[in-house]
DNA sequence: CGTGTTTGACCCGCGC
DNA sequence: GCGCGGGTCAAACACG
């Protein structure tokens, strides 16, 4: 009986998880009338603690046999807790009976509801430390993107000024302050090569001149280094994320997927190994905006187009573009935590993939062994043995797509809903606070008849791409703008338009087919380096 | 004319 | 130090 009653406060956790509103409140009300809501929550995972590093000390005299249990979880607890709680009991017993066997099996009975529901506890308490996990990786997303937000509206101005005083100026300062003034400085210098270098320069110049529209505001550099100081953390973080890569397989016809964001080719090369070419492209949909991709066809089957993401936009982007692009940060981030390139990575990637891709677990997998931690979607299932020949770290799994040469867009399209589905529904799980606040806007604003959850978006895209006759380009956008951060539209049309943009690629054959409105921003860009 | 692509040159990192 | 390869730049070119 005061076993029973005892139990049943650890279990009102469930609460706070899921939309911490709706349904819990009833119960505990119902049990303690709201005086144990949050406590129960803090004595539980306290409770957790203590019994996980000491096993000992409990602070609540209820809950103390409890606790006991709990820290015995095993055997002699229980013995123990006989010991122990042996007065308690005799209250219990007191009028009940006097015999000790029957105290015995009395108490074996209780102990055992006790297990059970500390058992039930355990579980649930595991279950709570997860979503906890998951709440704080999306409320880092979440800050993340409002902080990118913030800047760009600070930004706007700044650049407006810087505008008109220097035009050369202003991409980079734009570029240094958007990426993320935590990330700017660091994850720029990180970045490759020559733009990295340029933009640095530049940036200095800046600084100098201008003064910073955020960060420069100090006198020279000890502004950003006391930023950089304080946001060490967040800048590793950030400039490990921009060197993650979500890379993107499939077959297609068409020289490059689409996936709702736009490009500018600024380069292509011949890559060793390879007769096909690798492109260049970067993203336009704002100046200064560090996403880059690669686009290489696979020298063995040329009909598998490679697609390799990196980096974060630094640009509001459209809702549904914005929930993807909080999932690839999430994915990003899920891949980069823990320790990096490591072998723990290994563990965080295939947690990885089975998170955001369960049932197709198998189209994901994730490189360690790379300069750059890289998610891999494989959409093709070919037979070609050159599939993942490089990585020995990757975690190739057998992929329930059909084996489509030719992609049979039936069969093929059967499995988008589920895939898919699971797909979305999992990022909601990584970033379900993002996406849930995002798409709920992006579902309103793509298309008023679509429900207000990601999987109608989803759903919608889905038919989208099954009404697709490039049904491969199709699914490569798709599945790109999940992990590649952004939505397979522009997002400022209906999702009618992944058909539309999708073919499109066919034709045109070079990048931006999408706006073009963003002429402007491009030829902005184009003075970036000047 | 504006915009986007092409492509040779350049820079940098890395291995030898 | 040198060569190689990857990545990027930017002038030249193409297109509507």
């Amino acid at each position: 009986m005061d076993h029973s009653s005892s139990s049943p406060l650890i279990i009102q956790f469930p609460v706070n998880l899921n939309c911490a509103s709706a349904t819990t409140p009833n119960e505990q009300s119902e049990n303690h009338n709201g005086k144990t809501k949050i406590i129960n929550e803090m004595d539980f995972f306290a409770d957790k603690k203590e019994l996980e590093v000491g096993g000992s000390a409990i602070h609540d005299s209820t809950n103390n046999s409890i606790v006991d249990f709990n820290v015995n979880t095993g055997l002699h607890l229980l013995t123990t807790a006989n010991t122990n709680t042996g007065s308690d009991q005799s209250i219990v017993d007191d009028g009940v009976s006097t015999n000790s066997n029957e105290k015995r099996s009395k108490n074996e009975k209780q102990l055992a509801v006790l297990q059970a529901e500390l058992e039930r506890m355990n579980s649930e308490n595991g279950h709570l430390r997860e979503m906890l996990n998951q709440m704080g990786n999306n409320f880092n997303s979440l800050q993340m993107h409002m902080q990118t937000l913030m800047q760009q509206t600070d930004q706007n101005r700044a650049s407006e000024e810087e505008h008109k005083t220097s035009d050369g100026l202003m991409e980079p300062r734009q570029f240094m302050d958007l990426g993320l003034s935590s990330s700017a400085k660091t994850g720029e210098a990180s970045l490759s090569s020559s733009e990295g270098r340029n933009e640095l320069d530049h940036s200095s110049a800046a600084d100098k001149d201008v003064g910073g529209g955020e960060d420069g505001q100090g006198p020279e550099n000890q502004v950003p280094k006391l930023a950089q100081s304080l946001k060490s953390v967040d800048q590793d973080t950030e400039a490990t994320m921009r060197k993650a890569r979500v890379s993107v397989r499939a077959r297609s016809e068409a020289p490059m997927i689409t996936d709702g964001c736009q490009w500018r080719k600024y380069g292509q090369k011949m890559a060793k190994g390879n007769p096909c070419p690798r492109a260049y492209y970067r993203c336009t949909m704002a100046a200064g905006c560090p996403v880059r991709k690669q686009v290489q066809r696979c020298a063995e089957d040329k009909t598998i187009l490679n697609t390799t993401y990196e980096g974060n936009h630094n640009h509001p982007l459209p809702p549904a573009a914005m929930a993807m692009v909080s999932t690839t940060s999430s994915a990003a981030k899920m891949l980069l935590s823990g320790s990096m390139p490591s072998v723990d990575n290994l563990m965080n990637s295939n947690f990885l993939a089975q998170t955001m891709l369960p049932c197709s677990s198998s189209m994901a997998t994730i490189s360690a062994s790379t300069p750059f931690p890289t998610v891999t979607l494989d959409l093709t299932q070919s037979s070609n043995p050159f599939q993942f020949p490089r990585q020995p770290n990757q975690f190739p799994i057998p992929i329930p797509f059909p084996d489509a040469p030719t992609v049979g867009n039936s069969s093929a399209v059967a499995l988008l809903p589920q895939i898919f589905g699971q797909a979305l529904c999992n990022q909601s799980k990584f970033s379900g606070i993002q996406m849930s606040h995002d798409m709920d806007q992006g579902v309103h604003q793509l298309s008023p008849t679509l429900p207000p959850m990601h999987r109608g978006q989803l759903s919608d895209t889905v038919n989208a791409l099954a009404n697709d006759p490039n049904f491969t380009a199709a699914l490569a956008a798709a599945i790109s703008s999940l992990i590649g951060g952004s939505y397979p539209n522009n997002g400022d049309n209906n999702t009618n338009d992944v058909v539309d943009t999708t073919s499109n690629n066919d034709e045109s054959g070079t990048t931006s087919n999408n706006n073009s409105n963003d002429n402007h921003k491009r030829s902005s860009s184009r003075f970036q380096v000047n």
